[in-house]
DNA sequence: GATCATGTTCGGGATTGCCGAACATAGCAG
DNA sequence: CTGCTATGTTCGGCAATCCCGAACATGATC
């Protein structure tokens, strides 16, 4: 996992989020449940990509990681065998103030939708 | 045209309009460039279609408005051949408060990069 | 009517998204 | 060190979506 394949992880500098990036990035049910997931651990709290139990396939759930990281809405952080995952909160905030507080209520309505009762 | 094929123009309830969707709608250069530019003509303003002049082809022309009506973002009305298209600014106010006020500079930004010099 | 102006719809070619299956790596047990 | 497990990524395919030009539909105007 975590493929160290001589490339590192790619994290857009805070200066180059794209707005249409991240509202995409925004725009699906499972990434925004993700994100009301990570919100909800304390500060800077990181997460597993198996913490999540997303109703997509292994690979699916990859991909929507993927797509939040190249958005730039999660950093990821690989830690052994896990990758962990944590909301660029202060990034978006500075950038895009208000579109969080925003969002995350929407994906706790998701995650909420699924039977979720997590923090 | 604007082709009275039968049915009508189908527009969402305000309480209908889903995070998801909008978000999605809101994604595009080009739709996001629609948006400020409705957001420019004064309150309840409306625009034909064609009056954008738009950097794509009249049908994709056509499906973007398309996207933004069946959102919820904008409403339209016919008006003899014309569309008139007008920003539904209240009832995305009301449901999520702030992102049009984060996404109308955006489009405003967008309108710029394309040497647009309109309100 | 004939013609023009404004949009929509249709058909296909390219792009993107989702999945299962196979692969890669770290950690642990024996 | 040799498996074995746990955690993710990558690959190949099929299906859905996007963009375009061409054809069509409708209202206004001569």
């Amino acid at each position: 996992m975590a493929s160290r394949t001589a490339t590192e992880l790619i994290h857009p500098d805070p200066d180059d989020l794209r707005f249409t990036t991240v509202l995409a990035a925004l725009s699906d049910p499972v990434r925004l449940a993700i994100v009301a997931r990570l919100a909800g651990v304390e500060p800077d709290g990181e997460l597993a990509c198996t913490t999540f139990a997303l109703p997509v396939s292994k690979s699916t759930q990859s991909g929507h990681f993927k797509v939040l990281r190249e958005a730039g809405v999660i950093r990821q952080r690989d830690e052994g065998t896990r990758r962990l995952n944590r909301l660029r909160r202060d990034d978006l905030d500075a950038r895009f103030p208000g579109l969080l507080d925003l969002a995350i209520p929407q994906g706790r309505d998701v995650l909420a939708s699924w039977g979720d009762r997590s923090p």
